[in-house]
Formats: structure tokens, sequence, C-alpha cells
DNA sequence: CAAGACGAGTGACAGATGTCATGAAGGTGC
DNA sequence: GCACCTTCATGACATCTGTCACTCGTCTTG
């Protein structure tokens, strides 16, 4: 019998994929989060052998909770499973101990056969991402330049950036310009697309 | 028993869902596709008393498609699932004839609930969109303004917009001047985000 | 300590962006 | 025909953006 717990922040498809997993004779769904931090705070009552989660949730996301639960020495496997097909999810998820990285895309049936998969000690990730798994992903902004592309991603001018980061607008353009060379983007706006796109945001 | 079409393009939420609605034992899941274009050609095969379907698809989406089976005269009714709490997406779903909004936020029995209660003949909205349906909320946009926003949000510039829809630079910088007052934004990335958010893009 | 690397800032420049007043061309309505 | 509106376009102007070269402090590190 292999334990389940499932972390998701949309009740509907929580409760759908809970209901999709009880299904399986050989699968039993011990307890659902809608947070990260929902999810650990459960670990220890539920005790489950495999924890299948989102990624992108309020309170703490599927990668920071599989952090989490590698840095508390739990014993219990991660499948991330979620809509987003970028490199830099995958990467981190991968380097935070994850097991798995499955996309919503992906048929139903095989939920459960990558479960069974990774709890024979397997490591599952999606074909649609085997190819981009490869070539050099590597995040190359640093953190000043990723909150500042975050600030401009809403619409915030360089002037207002710089007041919120209580630095010199020209300091700013120059994180600005430096990204966008980085990301080889013509403008903030592309900038922020593409850094948002692979996941580095 | 209640013949249902479910329609979503993430393979693993359409097999979830479908598996979720057919544990009721006075449900039956007649059909699943993955955009509106692909349940429209099911209709007939299908005869569904029911649509349930997702809104942002490929090929044609959930409002496009609650449009066309108004249009074609079918009596199967549409129930609405999605992620987004846009006015502008209520709005254009109950104007094309669905007759229920949900959130995939809200608990998954609330799905079967509003089913049956969409087959009693009442119309269905999502207590998280109640308020928003009220005020002003109409798209103050013109074909011109959505389309010039949609290129800007990919980094087009100004001159590249221009040569896209064969306009003069100078036409173009109007518009999304136009767009950008309507939207109360200060610049062509909050008025994107606006317009996004609003469910006018 | 000297040589770098690094973070933050400045100034100057070209080009892009946003605002506004204005104008030409093509309908409408009467 | 004439007044009026709409659509597309210009030109002028003030700002904002993006690029680059360069200056300081402050740490590292040999």
């Amino acid at each position: 019998m292999i334990r389940i717990l499932v972390v998701e922040d949309q009740a509907m498809i929580l409760g759908a994929i809970a209901g999709l997993l009880s299904l399986e004779k050989d699968f039993i769904v011990v307890g659902t989060a809608a947070s990260g931090r929902a999810a650990l705070d459960m670990m220890a009552a539920c005790q489950p052998d495999i924890v299948v989660s989102d990624i992108e949730m309020s309170d703490m996301g599927g990668i920071d909770l599989a952090l989490n639960l590698q840095a508390g020495a739990h014993r219990a496997k991660v499948l991330i499973v979620t809509t987003f097909a970028r490199p830099g999810y995958l990467q981190r998820a991968l380097a935070a101990g994850a097991r798995g990285y499955l996309l919503k895309d992906t048929p139903s049936q095989e939920l459960a056969r990558s479960i069974r998969r990774i709890m024979a000690g397997e490591r599952v990730i999606d074909g649609q991402l085997q190819d981009l798994a490869q070539p050099d992903l590597t995040d190359p902004l640093n953190d000043r330049e990723r909150e500042v592309l975050r600030l401009a991603e809403v619409g915030h001018s360089t002037k207002s950036i710089a007041r919120l980061m209580n630095r010199a607008p020209g300091t700013v353009r120059n994180e600005l310009s430096e990204a966008m060379q980085k990301l080889n983007a013509a403008n903030r706006i592309e900038a922020c697309r593409t850094a948002r796109q692979m996941g580095w945001l």
C-alpha cells in the first residue's frame, strides 16, 4: 500500500486528483493540503511515502516544500505535478531532491504509473522536458536583476523601481540593461517574458 | 442519468475531472475533449445534456464553444470551470449562453452539485465572483486597441507593432496612448496587465 | 599592501515612448 | 451640398529607456 499526500491549491483539482488516486487499489491518500506550509505541518501525522505536489502555491510552493522535506530528513519522496514546462523549475525541483516532474498535460494514467516507478526507486521526468533539460539553461540573473525585473513586470517605471529598492535610478537602469543583455532581449518587456518563461522569476 | 461532456486541455486534469464525475451514480461521462473544436465535433455523437468546459484552450476556448452551441441550436447547457476570476470572462461567458461559471478554487463536491442545479434550470455563479459582477466592468477597448496591446504585451516596440499591423508608427502610438488613458495606466506594461486581468485581452 | 573584483552611482547620448493639437480622406445624415 | 463623425496619419515636445564609459568605495585574495 503506497501512502500518498496530495498538495495543490486549487480545491477542485485537489479533490479530482485525490479521487483519481484513490481508485488505485494499491494507493491510499493519507492526506491533502492546499499549500506547502500546510503539507509540512501534516507530514508527521500522515506519514506519507510520497508527496504529490503542485509548484505555484501561496504560502509555500512545491519546490520549497521539497527542500524542507530534504532538510528535515523526511523519507517521503516528492513528485512535482505542474502546468509549467519551465526549465528553471525542473532544474530547481531536481536540485531540491524531487524524484519526479510531471506536466498536467500528460494523461492521467501516467500519474499512477509514475508514482509506482518512483516508489520503485526510479526517477521520472516528463517526456516533454527531456530535451529542455540539457543545454545551458542556468539562470544568468543575480538577485538584484531578478528583483528589478519582477518590479518592471508589473508596470513600474525605472524611477518607481529605484524608489522601491532605495537605489539611484541610474543604477536600476544599468541593472535592467544588464538583465536585458543576459537574456538577449530588446526591451524590459521581452526580458521579463523570457525570464518568466524559463522559470527564473 | 445526466449525460456529460468534459472539455479541458490539460490531459491529467481532464482525466481527473472525468473520473470524479463518473463516481456520481446519476452522472455518465459520454465524452471528453481537449479543445472547443474537438468538443463541437463530438456533440452529435455524444448527445450530452451538459458540457463542462475550461476557458483557455488552443483551437477554441470555452466561451466560443458556448457561442457555437448557442448558435447551432444545441440544447446542451454549458458550465464553465476555470482558474480565472476575471470579470470579462464571466460576462462574456454569460453573454455566450453559459448557465454556470465555477472557479477551480471551489471544492470538488461543488462541481457535482452545480451540475445538478444547472440541470434543474438554475444558473450557478461562483461565490467569489458575485461582487465582481456588478460595477461598470465593460471592456472600454476597441478592436485595434486590443490588438495593439496584445502585441505590446509580448515585447514588440511601437515600430514593430506598426509594421505588423500595416499602420504608421504614430497611429500605433496614439492607439496605445488611448488605451492607456481608458485603462488609467501609466505605461503600456500596466495597460496590458489591467486589460489581461479584467479578461479583456 | 597592491591588484582585482564587485556594488553602487554618474553623466551623456540616441532612440523609444507618451501626449496633444492638428489635418486629410472617407463615410453619414439631412 | 454641408455639417459632422470616424479613422488614419503627422509633427512637435517632454519624458522615459537603453547603452556606455567612467568614478568611487569596499571587500577579497594573493
